[in-house]
DNA sequence: TAAACCCATTAACATATCATTAACAATCAT
DNA sequence: ATGATTGTTAATGATATGTTAATGGGTTTA
């Protein structure tokens, strides 16, 4: 399997702090995309995706937790390092709070930063569900297209949204298989709490309504456990 | 739907520091052993698995980089947070060779270390879902599916609740022993009163009629103590 | 810049499930 | 016998879920 190198989306506004680091990273292998600020940070994160994002805190345009929390918002899986000057107590609870999974202070070794990336690059990889997941599910009487969003039942096409595909894929990929409501949750919302829990439970209404004219086909639900896709 | 708290193992020569943190983290939900040197620590690990590892390095009998060492041998994914008073950079890279995830030093505040935590056990969380336990068991002619809450019957499919599946789980966990009531009713109840008691017994009941058409298979009870499932 | 729109979340209320509790019968120990 | 324990079924009520509509943030469109 070819190792593709790791890309780092790193954000810092002073400049000269920001090309040394950027050339560090770079000598150690990783692609690394370097912006002056949270903007910018933001944009580019939309045009692809990064394996780890390292931020720092003041920022200009908008400040690092802003943008990590937009960030968290697209994908809540990529680790986010802060590296700051701000050593509070209060910062780095705020820090860990929007979602990131290190803090690391200035003045900081490079050493220790390529050990924390490596840290965490290590396990998303053991995550690295990288390999293609399938698009086309066939369900049923059902055509499913994830990438295109669009659910075929009895020659009727529905549009879906981005998160009733997911979620449908999420069923899809295991059929005729009890999934804890908290497994769900965690796999597609991130986390686990009341108010994912009754999101949870209107999406399911939404994929029901989709599916009811295919009689072969039904979700049920498991009382205190989770969900089963019948098919 | 009970959560089951995350497991960790404690390790911190000094016993004044090491008990108000063993208090924080048990306050905060998290099942922790405490030790007071590396040997024990070792010793703990080989009993039971954790589900993360806070370790002080400057320890009696075996220090804390070994003791990682030992730890990473056994399992390479558990999570491991170096919390000690040894600030050089030097011991921070040799810190996270040893296979570490993160390196706090002294003096900390207890919501940050409380943040790391949290970070690792969601990340580990993710993971954990993946690896399939085994949840099947065979009693007599019976097939019981604990995930999946089905209990086949001669050719006869069941559906169970997640508490008659949990108590079924336990009889076939301890076939052919004498299960005192008591020591069901701690561990599926949590505790034992009258009104538990009685729930049990209605719920034996319900196994009993779902089991009734395998002669082979049978929940006794031993009068005044408790039940046994012979198979 | 505002208006319109999309869509996940939250709220609100309706309904269903299932552990518990109650009630009574059967069995056991002494 | 007779009080305690257990077996069984049904009633109860707390909690989980089903469903629709309101809300509001973010984005696109006018």
């Amino acid at each position: 399997m070819e190792k593709q190198s790791a890309k780092i989306l790193y954000v810092e506004d002073d400049v000269n702090l920001g090309y040394v680091t950027t050339d560090n990273l770079q000598l150690h292998g990783y692609n690394t995309t370097f912006c002056k600020d949270g903007k910018a940070a933001l944009e580019a994160f939309k045009k692809e995706p990064f394996d780890l994002c390292i931020l720092d805190v003041m920022l200009p345009e908008m400040d690092g937790f802003e943008l990590a929390k937009a960030i968290r918002e697209r994908d809540k899986n990529v680790p986010i390092i802060f590296l700051t000057a701000k050593t509070l107590k209060e910062d780095k609870i705020a820090g860990f709070k929007t979602g990131a999974d290190d803090y690391m202070t200035k003045p900081f070794s490079i050493e220790e930063l390529l050990m924390r990336i490596n840290v965490f690059l290590k396990r998303s990889k053991v995550n690295a569900t990288k390999e293609e997941l399938p698009s086309q599910f066939v369900v049923g009487k059902c055509n499913f297209d994830f990438d295109n969003l669009t659910l075929e039942v009895a020659k009727k096409k529905n549009e879906l949204t981005q998160k009733e595909a997911e979620l449908l894929r999420y069923f899809c990929m295991n059929k005729n298989r009890v999934l804890k409501r908290d497994e769900i949750l965690k796999s597609l919302w991130g986390d686990d709490d009341y108010f994912m829990g009754r999101s949870l439970d209107v999406f399911v209404s939404r994929l029901r309504k989709y599916l009811k004219q295919d009689s072969s086909v039904s979700i049920e639900n498991i009382h205190g456990v989770g969900f089963k896709l019948n098919a």
